[in-house]
DNA sequence: GTCTATAGTTGGATAGAC
DNA sequence: GTCTATCCAACTATAGAC
C-alpha cells in the first residue's frame, strides 16, 4: 500500500470515505476517520486533496457512478405495459433498498450540498443524473412494451425520481417494506395510464 | 429578558434553535450559535436542557407543530373530485414552499435522526404525523367532493407524503417550480382516478 | 437563576523530520 | 512520499463566583 501514485491514492481514499460515510453517516466521515479507514496517516489525505470539500465532491461522484452502473431491464416474454413498467421500477427500487447506508448517505449529501456552496454541484449533478437515468429507463420500458408515452418523459421522469426518493425516505424511517411496495405499485399504475399504443 | 421561568426560557431557546437551524442548517445550530441567537450565555442552554439532543428533539416537535397548524381546505362552489384534491394538495405544497429553510431543516433532522439513536424518535414521529395529516386531508377532500376512495387511505396517504417529499427535495435542489407544479398535478390526476361516487 | 471561566474533546489543516 | 508532532479553532459540557 506504500508509495502509490496519487491517482490511485485518491481513488483509495474516496472509497474509504464512501465506506465510512455510508456506514456511520456523513458527520462521522471526518478526515481523521477516513484516513484511519484507509490505513494511512492524517497528512496523506491533505496531501491528496485540497480540502475536505474536494474529497466530499469526489464521494458524490463515486456514489452516483456506483448507482448508475446498470439498470438492466429484465426481458419479459409477453410484454404488456404494466408488467414492463413494474419490472423496471422494481429493479431500481431493489438497488436502492439493497444498500441502506448508501441511500441514506445520498440524502445526507444532498442536504449538505444545499447548505454548503462548495458542495452545491453535488446536489445538482446527482439530481440531473437521476432524472436522465429515469428518462432513459422510461424510454426503454416503453420500447419494450411497444407503447408510447402520452406526456413528455422529462415530466414523468421527475415524478418517478421524486416518488422513488420519497418512498425510500419513508422506508428508511419506518422500515415498512410492504407499504413501500404498495406505494411503488401505485406509481406503476399511474405511469401505465400515461401510455398508448 | 432576564429571570424567565424555565418553561418560557426553554420555549425561547427552542425558537432560537429553530431559527438558526432553518437559516443556516442543522450543522450550524451549535449550542453556542443558539445561545447567541437567543441572546443568552452559553451556560443557560445547558441549564435548561439535559444536552444538545434534548434540545434537538424539541426542535423536531416545534417544526411539526408549526406545520400541522392548519390545512384549511378552501371552500369550492362546484366541487368535482379533481378540483378539490388539487386544491388540497396545492395548499400543502404552498405551505412547504413558503419556508424553504424549514423544509430543508426537516430533511436534515430526518437524516440526523436516522444516524443518531437519541434522535430516532424525531424521524418516526415526523413521519407518523405527516401520514396522519395526509390521511385526514384525503378524507376531508373526499367528503367535500362527495366521493369515496377505492383504496385504503393509509396507502394513499403514504404515496402522497412520499411524492410530496420527493417533489420538495428536487425543488430544493434545482428550484424548478413549474416542474414541481407539473409533478404535483400528476399526483392529483392519479389520486382522482382512485375515487368513485 | 445567571454569568464567567474553563475543562476536555475533536475537528481541519500544516510544518518539518525522515 | 510519508509520518510525527503540533497548531488553532470550535465544539459540548461543567464548576464555581455572583
Amino acid at each position: 500500500m506504500d508509495r502509490l501514485p496519487m491517482v490511485e491514492r485518491r481513488a483509495q481514499l474516496i472509497q474509504a470515505a464512501l465506506a465510512v460515510a455510508s456506514r456511520d453517516g456523513i458527520e462521522a466521515a471526518t478526515v481523521r476517520a477516513i484516513a484511519a479507514e484507509a490505513g494511512v496517516s492524517l497528512g496523506v489525505v491533505h496531501y491528496c486533496f485540497e480540502d475536505k470539500n474536494e474529497l466530499l465532491r469526489e464521494v458524490g461522484e463515486a456514489i452516483a457512478v456506483q448507482r448508475v452502473d446498470r439498470v438492466d431491464l429484465p426481458l419479459i416474454p409477453d410484454p404488456d405495459a404494466r408488467t414492463v413498467i413494474g419490472a423496471a421500477l422494481a429493479t431500481v427500487w431493489e438497488a436502492m433498498r439493497e444498500r441502506r447506508g448508501a441511500q441514506l448517505l445520498s440524502f445526507e449529501l444532498t442536504t449538505a450540498a444545499l447548505r454548503n456552496p462548495e458542495l452545491r454541484g453535488v446536489a445538482t449533478a446527482q439530481l440531473e443524473r437521476n432524472l436522465l437515468a429515469a428518462r432513459e429507463l422510461l424510454d426503454e420500458a416503453a420500447a419494450a412494451a411497444v407503447v408510447r408515452w402520452t406526456v413528455p418523459t422529462t415530466l414523468l421522469a421527475r415524478l418517478t425520481v421524486a416518488t422513488l426518493d420519497g418512498i425510500a425516505l419513508a422506508w428508511l424511517v419506518d422500515n415498512d417494506t410492504p407499504a413501500a411496495d404498495q406505494a411503488l405499485s401505485a406509481l406503476t399504475d399511474h405511469l401505465t395510464t400515461q401510455t398508448k399504443r
